[in-house]
DNA sequence: CGGAATATTGATCAAGATCAAAGCGAGTGG
DNA sequence: CCACTCGCTTTGATCTTGATCAATATTCCG
C-alpha cells in the first residue's frame, strides 16, 4: 500500500511518454517519480494490485512472504540501482518493506505496459527485467540446498559483489539474513563466528563484515 | 545439444511467419517442428546456446544443474502442454533431459524473437512465459524451506494438480524427486511410507501414487 | 530366468533447530 | 554524564530431523 501521496508530477510525466525518449536504454525509469519510505515501512503487500514498479535510489528493500505457519521467507534484498515489484501478472507475489530509510523511483505499471505496446525496446526491457529476476531466484534455490556454511559464504559473496569491495556494511538484521537463507538467527550467528575463527572473514561490528579470504569463501560456497 | 537432425520443414516454416497467424493466441508454438527424444537423452546442455525453445507434446522432461561437488539439482519437470528452454539471455541456464520417451515441438528462438519485434502479442506471450517460469521457481523456493513431509506432500499435490485427478503416475525416479526436493532418495522413500501409514496416500506400485486424503496432504504442505 | 537398476527398510551419525541465558550497543531519561 | 532499558546478537546445552552407511526387496528387461 502506498503510504504517501503520489507526487503530482507523476501523472503528467507518464501520461504522454515520448517514444523517442522511451526507446533509449533505461527508458522505463524515466517514467518514475521519487518517493521515500521510512525504516520498516511497507512499500506494498503480497496480493495487492501491482500498479507500480520501483527502482531503488538509496537504501535497501526486502521482499518476503509469510507462510501459513508464521515463518517468513525473504525473497530478495534490493539496493541502489535495483528494480523490484516488476510483475507479469497484475498482483504482487511478495510483500516489500524498507529495511533502512529508502528512496525509490515509483513507476506506473500501466504506463510502462502501454509504452511497451508501442515501443519494442521497452517491451524487451520489461522482459529482460523479469529474466534477471528469474536468474536471481534460480541462484537463490542453489543457495538453499547447501550447508549453512555454504549459504552464509554465498550470501556474503553476493553482498560483497554488489558493494564492490571486501568490506560489506549489512543493512539487514540477522533475522533477515536467516529468513533469506532458510536458517535460524543462531545458526547464522554461529556460522559467522566459525568463518571468523577460520580467518575467512572479520566481523568488527555485527553489521560490518570484512572478507579476509575470498578464495576460502568461494571454496565454501560451492 | 541437439541429438537429432532438425526436420527440414523447420526452416521453411519459421523463416516467413505470417503476422496474422502469429497474432493469435498460441502463436509461438505454430512455429514449431515436432521432434522426439529417447528416455534419458539430453535435449540441451547447460551453457549451450539457447537456439531453440520447446513445447512438450508428450512425455516428461527434467531440467537440472550439476553442482561443483557433484550433487544434482533438478529445476523442474515439464509435461504435455508445458514450454521449456525459454531464456531471456542467449544460453541455457539448465540442462534438459527426457525422463521418458518425449515428443516436443522445437521452435527456433531467433524466429520467435523476430516475430516479437513485429508483433506485440508475441512479445507479450514471451514475457508471460518467463513470468510463469518465475512463479514456478518462487514456489519451488517455498518448497525447499519446508520439512521433508511438507516437501513431499507439496510435490504430490503439484503433480496431482497437473494430472487433474487423485491418481498420479510418476514418470520420474525417486532420485529425480529427491534432487528436485533437496532430499535423499531414502528420505523421499521413508516419507512416502509415512504418508501411506497415515492414510494420506496409497502407493500401489512405486511409480503410482493415489491421494487418499488431500486435506491431510494440504495440511502438511503448509 | 537372471541380472541390473530402482526402491525400501534399518541403524547410526551429524547438522542445524530449539530452548535458555548472557552480552553488547544505541538511545533515553534522570 | 551515567545508568537503565530495549532490541539485537552471541554463546551454550540439548534435541530432532534428515543424511549416511548398509542390507534387503522389488521391478524391469533382455
Amino acid at each position: 500500500m502506498l503510504t504517501q501521496a503520489m507526487p503530482s508530477t507523476i501523472r503528467r510525466d507518464i501520461a504522454r511518454p515520448r517514444v523517442s525518449t522511451l526507446a533509449l536504454a533505461g527508458a522505463i525509469e524515466q517514467m518514475g517519480a521519487p518517493m521515500s519510505y521510512a525504516r520498516n515501512s511497507e512499500i506494498y503487500g503480497e496480493n495487492e494490485a501491482a500498479d507500480y514498479l520501483y527502482k531503488v535510489i538509496s537504501g535497501t528493500v526486502r521482499t518476503y512472504k509469510i507462510l501459513n505457519d508464521g515463518r517468513r521467507q525473504v525473497g530478495a534484498f534490493y539496493s541502489a540501482g535495483d528494480m523490484f515489484g516488476v510483475e507479469v501478472g497484475d498482483t504482487h507475489t511478495f510483500s516489500a518493506e524498507a529495511i533502512t530509510e529508502v528512496k525509490v523511483l515509483v513507476i506506473k505499471r500501466s504506463s510502462v505496459i502501454a509504452a511497451a505496446q508501442r515501443d519494442n525496446a521497452v517491451a524487451r526491457q520489461l522482459w529482460s527485467l523479469t529474466g534477471r529476476e528469474l536468474q536471481r531466484v534460480q541462484n537463490h534455490i542453489l543457495l538453499l540446498i547447501k550447508t549453512a556454511q555454504e549459504r552464509v559464504a554465498g550470501f556474503l559473496l553476493e553482498m560483497a559483489s554488489r558493494a564492490g569491495g571486501n568490506e560489506v556494511e549489512l543493512p539487514m538484521s540477522r533475522q533477515d539474513i536467516a529468513d533469506y537463507l532458510g536458517l535460524t538467527i543462531e545458526t547464522v550467528s554461529r556460522t559467522l563466528t566459525q568463518l571468523e575463527n577460520s580467518a575467512a572473514i572479520a566481523v568488527p561490528t555485527a553489521r560490518r563484515i570484512v572478507l579476509r579470504n575470498r578464495a576460502a569463501l568461494a571454496q565454501l560456497s560451492i
